[in-house]
DNA sequence: GGTCGCATGACAAACGTTTGCTGAGCCGTG
DNA sequence: CACGGCTCAGCAAACGTTTGTCATGCGACC
């Protein structure tokens, strides 16, 4: 392993430490003679000498690290977003440090940041934005470098790289008015999320564009199947002769299916339904749903690249870039013109 | 954030640095008086005082950070295994270093171990090991402390936790026969992977002991839908009488639906099918998946569990305990008695 | 009352880097 | 020939801890 250690290589090449620290830097290596500079280099190879990275960032001050805070390892959501960071990070020579919080209060966001600070990260991307976040706000406060993901919030001057909900929305508003419906509903997600807001309110606003009514809202209470199905229950007992529903995401969509179909409608063709963000598996789904797909992927390799010019960039340039990446529609069997 | 230091705080309690560690360190409490004690950490709350973790890695060779290896993080199997290790670490005062490759050949593995090595982690947890695994190898050989999760190696004295293959096996084959099943067919995972290569030899064994023929076996080259309906195509082209597949995961699972339907088998009804692992979602497909569930979570908790007693238990009691833990079966749709 | 021992806390070294400063040597120029 | 400047490399401090060793002072025991 690595246990050479800088004194151990500038002994071996004759000379000292410091000289051999400037030549193994390409940034100052200029400051030492081409000679003993190959010969560092040389000793170096040989002892497969490995830095001591915590000496280092004990020195200078930055781990190469950053901590990424994520609500809910399990959603499939994360996976690509995770992998898209890491991939733009270990291109910059950074490394992540991922703390997950199952049902994250604003307490254990808190907890789990400090011990991120507490470990030096140089910067910090967060996917447990909310609407009104105080977490966020102490952070910015404290002027350490963060990057919103998926989410974002509210007030706050801080970068975020989130997918177009205004346009997602509207994909799949237009592909059901062009499909011929006009009486379309929408579970809608959690108002305190940014994504539920948003998409809630975007719905409003393509529906009244289109010419029609935006009434037919159901707030689900969480992402997940079985609030969306107590929301569709009763986005449909109070609107029976709805055509179509816009979920928020894919879970309340599965939700709505199980409603629909308690009430004798079949999905994908006495109604309609989109889901959003095309998670895994959706496609085998029974009928598969037509979805918005969101780059997941890109949204994490563009988080940590904002994030990185932070870090990297000119000081005090940390104006708060705000990135909404363009979701496309994955239409399956869930949607159909109207019997 | 925590910018006083320890000096600051020795200072503010009028006593020396090294004082004001041992008062503040709870192992090394007795040695100080109680009073220079109390002082002490009223100075540090006062203070804010925060450790600089990097500082005292540099000092004491552990940082309390332990690394995971994953080779695919967008697979939906690794969320709750992660989350386990997680929550495991967290509560030892671990952090967790992810690191993610796409694919890995075991060059990348070994690149990413030697970031995370370089990172000075106190152990590794992987769950990417091939049943011939050099890289693994080389760690032992290294003596780096390192736990196998999901998958194992071969003929190497390590620690693991695993789902168990065989009787999870044998929970999908009593199943079918008992609904009545006797020509029961495997599609087979990667004989690379442990996983594939056990679940097919527990395949063989159970039919055995159940007086069946177990020849009917074809391997799918990857645990994905695509080689899962090539490998199940072929098979049922080979085997067309065939009562019941058991498929090695439930992508696999998926290829063969895809494969039953195309020759106008209906699954769950003229063909039962049995997935493996039981990921998210099996529930929504159609016809819903019949699958062997593995506890992941706890998984990743006992692979923590034993990391962290080889790192802080009695030096040398390394010995490679390996776990495996008892899986269920969640029976749906897709199973049923033979025509 | 003297010596021993123990409790307490200070001192300083060490972990492995990076980096500002200093100084030696050399070359060229006036 | 003297001096100025430039290139190169060494010295030492610093980052914030932990911990082995040592000095001091006190009480207790004989």
């Amino acid at each position: 392993m690595g246990r050479a250690t800088l004194k151990d290589v500038a002994e071996a090449a004759g000379v000292h430490p410091s000289t051999a620290s400037r030549a193994l830097n390409p940034a100052t290596r200029s400051v030492v003679s081409a000679k003993t500079a190959a010969r560092v280099l040389a000793a170096a190879q040989r002892l497969e000498y490995q830095p001591h990275l915590l000496a280092r960032s004990l020195r200078t001050n930055r781990t190469m690290t950053v901590g990424m805070v994520i609500p809910d390892v399990e959603n499939p959501l994360f996976g690509p977003i995770i992998a898209g960071v890491e991939e733009r990070l270990a291109n910059d020579g950074f490394s992540l440090l991922i703390t997950n919080t199952q049902q994250p209060s604003d307490e254990d966001v808190e907890a789990v940041v400090r011990t991120l600070i507490d470990r030096r990260v140089d910067g910090l991307i967060m996917a447990t934005a909310h609407r009104q976040d105080p977490v966020i706000q102490e952070l910015v406060d404290e002027s350490v470098a963060v990057v919103l993901v998926n989410r974002t919030t509210e007030g706050i001057p801080v970068g975020a790289v989130l997918g177009d909900d205004h346009a997602g929305i509207g994909l799949a508003i237009n592909h059901l008015v062009e499909l011929g419906h006009r009486r379309i509903g929408h579970v809608a997600g959690p108002a305190t999320l940014s994504t539920g807001f948003a998409r809630r309110q975007s719905f409003v606003a393509w529906m009244q564009g289109a010419g029609l009514d935006p009434t037919a809202i159901e707030e689900a209470d969480w992402y997940q199947v079985d609030p969306g199905y107590r929301a569709a229950s009763s986005l449909l007992d109070r609107n029976p002769d709805l055509q179509a529903i816009v979920a928020a995401n894919d879970l309340i969509a599965l939700g709505c299916y199980r409603a629909a179909a308690e009430r004798g409608r079949r999905v994908g063709e006495s109604i309609s339904i989109t889901g959003y963000n095309d998670v895994p598996f959706m496609e085998f789904v029974q009928p598969a749903l037509t979805s918005v797909r969101i780059p997941y992927r890109r949204l994490g390799v563009e988080a940590a690249g904002l994030l990185l010019s932070v870090l990297t960039g000119p000081t005090e340039d940390r104006r708060a870039v705000s990135l909404r990446l363009p979701p496309t529609l994955a239409v399956r069997a869930s949607t159909s013109a109207p019997g």
